[in-house]
DNA sequence: GTCCGGCAGC
DNA sequence: GCTGCCGGAC
């Protein structure tokens, strides 16, 4: 053991964890996603060289707002009557609300539709999918989460996440306290998001980081025994997993409740 | 009944 | 920076 010094102060002190803590984070996850993760979702392009953004935009936007076992029905329809974005972008509105009807946020599918013409357009100019993260942030419906999990996982290119599941993970894992509606803690856990993430295969870490955050880093009753994280894990060390995320509650004020009565 | 979610619009 | 969106899970 060598002695501490002011040198070996831990160089990374914007984050809770140690620097093997962090650095074995990825390789951790990835090898529970190998043993242990899905594989056969049908938007997956891990195991294939030559991913389809299409495939990986239409699903990222549905599961926006939706669970993978609900997705999975409307997606293959989508599929079966739009196999591409230009055949997306050519359907009639009408066509495509009627594929979407029963998920809910209609505005989303709105944006669907807009995006895949935008799409279409850019492909038609240009030859091919938007390359970068800007390009992508600029297609309608499509945020900074789905921007970066169609760079990592619809293109192979380098791509962070950090949606509801990774923030799950992410807050219970590093005990972040911080109420997640808060700008200054969202920074915060993509910071970590990004420190994590691995600079080859972003891809596959982050199809295994949504994977962890459905199946074993649930929001309760969390599967803590099979989890790869269990040993750093700072909300477990606690026994406080399901105090995480933290949210402010909306406090419905005295008045509006009386009124439904 | 209450909470949840990623984005756009405000 | 905050809120509405819309159906599902609990």
């Amino acid at each position: 053991m060598t002695q501490p010094t002011a040198n070996s102060i831990p160089s990374e002190t914007n984050f809770n964890h140690s620097k093997t803590s962090l650095n074995s984070f990825a390789p951790r996850l990835l090898d529970w996603f190998a043993e242990n993760g899905r594989h056969d979702l049908p938007w997956q392009q891990h195991q294939t060289d030559t991913p389809n953004p299409y495939v990986v935009w239409l699903s990222e936007v549905m599961l926006q707002q939706t669970q993978v076992t609900t997705v999975l029905p409307y997606f293959a329809r989508f599929m079966d009557t739009f196999p591409t974005v230009q055949d997306l972008a050519a359907a009639d509105w009408d066509v495509v609300a009627e594929h979407w009807a029963g998920l809910g946020y209609y505005a989303r599918a709105r944006n669907l539709h807009k995006g895949a013409k935008q799409l279409a357009e850019i492909i038609d100019e240009t030859g091919d999918f938007p390359q970068t993260l800007a390009d992508w942030e600029a297609i309608s419906g499509v945020g900074p989460s789905t921007a970066g999990a169609i760079m990592a996982m619809g293109l192979h290119h380098y791509g962070v996440i950090c949606d509801g599941n990774v923030k799950r993970v992410l807050t219970r894992w590093a005990a972040i306290d911080g109420d997640i509606t808060k700008s200054a803690t969202t920074k915060e856990l993509w910071a970590l998001a990004e420190r994590l993430t691995p600079t080859e295969n972003s891809g596959l870490f982050a199809q295994a980081m949504m994977d962890m955050g459905a199946t074993l880093c649930m929001r309760s009753k969390p599967a803590c025994r099979l989890c790869p994280l269990q040993e750093d894990c700072l909300a477990h060390a606690e026994g406080r997993e399901t105090d995480y995320p933290v949210k402010a509650k909306n406090s419905p004020n005295r008045v509006s409740l009386a009124m439904h009565c």
